[in-house]
DNA sequence: CTGAAAGCGCTAACAC
DNA sequence: GTGTTAGCGCTTTCAG
């Protein structure tokens, strides 16, 4: 597999295959970049070296020279609770991009912190340091210290996350949230369902924002009602009471949840009140994550594509690296829904 | 915050800040490294001048002069099943391991990959690029190309996970798993119980035998029955009638399962059956993960202390950097049990 | 199309 | 204690 040839040959230079090619480092340097100015005959002898040696270039001289650093910054959440760290997403997301970093000769250096002043140390560190060329942020807020940083100091990045500020010429990679929404409703009203609710654990959220538009639009094309989100957060008593009276008081039939984990949990607590999901209530959710295949019935839930949102922001970031661009731009990841058990047809 | 000073200072070298302290670049080098060589005065005379300028060593100078990189390399498992990735514990060791590194001026780079065989070609470019002077695995096989390759090139590397091979003078950090499953034995009987299961979902695994042997020395001291080891595993359908018969057929009052996510999917089975616990059956679990905190009741589980493990990993790994060992180490991290709801007195 | 040569920013002997 | 001086391995003008 992993070319060794003979023993211990560590710590082959460009010289050393110079040398056995007959030709000047420079030329080697060139062939490596495959440069347009070698001729193919000298390509192939210099390679054949560079095999025949097992020969591998030492990136931190790559980087001193040329003062990129072939390497990108992936900034996470600051990390609040343990439940956003456990959030499947982000580790998802992480695998998504190592793999498509790898394949384009990229290394993916990661930040982490509690808050965004942390995270903004780092990502200058990174930088000043020269250890990331530009940076992905996971994570869209509208206040950023780390954002304003990078824009200060007119460093490429990408933001993977709702658009906050089309203002500042910043590229945002993003799952099509408003369209989620609008399917959610279409496809349970297909099936049957009338009155549908909204639920989500946060009224703050962005992401929130765009999928109960989606819904909302949706619902009112198809005429059917359309009910202000209801709110169910375990941490606050009172939402999980008046959660039940909004449930009886519009006789819902279906629930659209803000994400799988939300829809786990409640289907634990509409348990405690004798209902069963789906057949006293149908539920859709999103993010598809494990969550939606752990508890009975295994959710409904859209799958909102990571590995294609991984690849995507790499993309644009590469491409902001060739060539800085003045312009704002919002990607949309596509999504599907994985359709299991927990919606049925009223 | 951040000392930027006026304007776009970019790129301060050690060279300006010589100059400015008025002393030779070398000078400045060897403050940087806090050498016992250099007087007092003038370290803080060069100090000064580095925060004056907004001063930071470039990496890559530093990597290519000294030939360390200062950053260590987290191979993950190879990555199968989205289910595999989605274990926070991956995540929760990242950041803390992250978090450990920045302390000590260390970065992180991670390897993912589908194949032992990947991962070996991932750690491979990692060493020959310089982007990594050390390794840490966060998984433990027996046969693994990557502790091969890192043993033959005499690259300094830790495990996290059940030690293997003791032969190969290798560094594990792991939880005291055994002493977790007596634990776990010695608090059921504790409560009242005397049938106490042991269920696991893969009968393979090294972490399952050596809590489950843990178990079995607990139970036998304090002479109660001590049962072969209960399997449940959800994709293979027979185990699960099985899971139920044997529960019945040693009238079991309580259980100690592998892991919070396979208890959460026991309590879900068994709720067909109309057993709810932990009124008919108390469980105890693995991993304080947020499994645990997901379902009703939640659960009571070892906490393992990923941060901890994450600490000591990087300060071994950090150790044998400085002086490589040739013996062979097993360190434990020590647990604490965080009992919730699912355990009653019987 | 290819070679020569001057660094990139820092470290590490070796002097003094 | 501090300065001098070679490089580390590669890139990149500039010649030819």
């Amino acid at each position: 597999m992993i070319e060794d040839m003979k023993g211990e040959a560590d710590m082959v230079t460009i010289k050393d295959v110079a040398l056995r090619a007959g030709v000047n480092p420079s030329t080697v340097s060139r062939t490596l970049k495959d440069s347009s100015s070698i001729s193919q005959t000298t390509k192939d002898k210099v390679r054949k070296a560079m095999k025949e040696l097992g020969y591998v270039p030492n990136v931190a001289a790559q980087m001193l020279a040329s003062g990129l650093t072939q390497s990108v910054g992936l900034v996470l959440p600051p990390l609040t609770s343990q439940e956003r760290l456990s959030q499947p997403f982000f580790m998802e997301f992480i695998t998504a991009i190592n793999a498509a970093a790898s394949k384009k000769s990229q290394t993916v250096s990661i930040a982490t912190g509690e808050s965004l002043e942390d995270l903004q140390h780092q990502v200058h560190l990174m930088h000043r340091q020269k250890r990331a060329d530009g940076f992905i942020i996971l994570y869209s807020e509208k206040e950023d210290p780390v954002k304003d940083y990078l824009l200060e100091h007119h460093l490429p990045f990408v933001v993977v996350g709702v658009a906050q500020d089309t203002s500042g010429a910043i590229t945002y990679i993003d799952n099509d949230n408003r369209g989620m929404g609008r399917q959610a409703a279409e496809f349970l009203a297909e099936k049957g369902h009338q009155n549908i609710l909204f639920v989500t654990d946060d009224l703050e959220g962005q992401v929130y924002s765009e999928r109960y538009e989606g819904y909302s639009e949706a619902m009112a094309e198809l005429n059917l009602p359309v009910y202000p989100s209801v709110v169910f957060d375990r941490h606050r008593a009172e939402t999980l009471q008046d959660f039940m009276d909004r449930l009886t008081e519009k006789q819902a039939t279906a629930l659209v949840v803000i994400d799988d984990l939300s829809a786990v949990r409640i289907i634990q607590w509409l348990s405690f009140y004798q209902l069963r999901v789906p057949d006293d209530l149908s539920i859709i959710s999103f993010n598809n994550s494990i969550y939606a295949k752990i508890i009975h019935p295994y959710l409904s839930s859209f799958d909102i594509n990571i590995a294609e949102l991984g690849r995507k922001s790499l993309e644009e970031l590469l491409g902001l690296l060739e060539k800085p661009s003045k312009e704002s731009k919002k990607i949309l990841v596509p999504f599907h829904l994985k359709d299991r058990e927990s919606v049925i047809r009223r």
